[in-house]
DNA sequence: ACTTACGGTAAGGTATGACTTACCAAGAAG
DNA sequence: CTTCTTGGTAAGTCATACCTTACCGTAAGT
């Protein structure tokens, strides 16, 4: 496996959260200090402070400061972590034509 | 948008849990009743059948009742939905080296 | 120097989620 | 018909997740 199952859990469970991927949606969209990010949501700044640690823990997101402003961007790797990960389920399950539910049908007398 | 968000949501949601995402891994392999899915996990067999029916909830499973067996599958529908909206996030993030840190720095003179 | 802007962290409340055991319905088998 | 297998569901426990307010440090502006 080219990726590490850490990096895979987290990311997952980093972009299962609706608003916080809104948040990551928004980084992507274009690079942002934290008040910019957080005037567009209804919860608060120190929220969107912890979805973005998240978020940076998972690997999908870094920032650099500049002055006080810390500036959030995305991290192309992080995306590209999951986009491996599910390209290799999806060659699996193209290929599970045979593996899938006619097989387990024929092996089981039913 | 392709996708429908409440697919994306259940559908990262439900592989956020790595037990859960074993299961899912385990069905993609090879199509499995319930109990066999439960032999070879340490959690109780209920336990999968909640996690088989949050799977089936996103989309990403079927099942089909043979006897008093119940047979799941994997759906690929599901998988291509995260698949598709992933990429989406990653045609932005490639012409995002425009809308990244470069770009922050550059409006607003820092 | 003083004040304001920015944002990370701590503490705490509340909801959600994963798991357990107990129970029940339905089909297979004797 | 009774018994065993299979598996879905209910109820309850316990941990984790997300949010809030309060607070603090640091840099910029006057």
């Amino acid at each position: 496996m080219t990726y590490q199952e850490g990096t895979i859990d987290s990311a997952f469970a980093a972009l299962a959260d609706p608003t916080r991927r809104a948040v990551f949606e928004a980084v992507i969209a274009e690079a942002q200090p934290v008040g910019m990010l957080a005037s567009n949501f209804t919860v608060s700044r120190p929220a969107i402070s912890q979805h973005l640690k998240v978020l940076s823990d998972a690997g999908l997101v870094d920032r650099q400061r500049v002055g006080t402003r810390n500036i959030y961007f995305a991290r192309r790797e992080g995306l590209q972590a999951l986009r491996d990960y599910l390209n290799g389920f999806w060659d699996q399950a193209l290929a599970s034509y045979e593996t899938g539910l006619d097989k387990w049908l024929k092996e089981n007398k039913a």
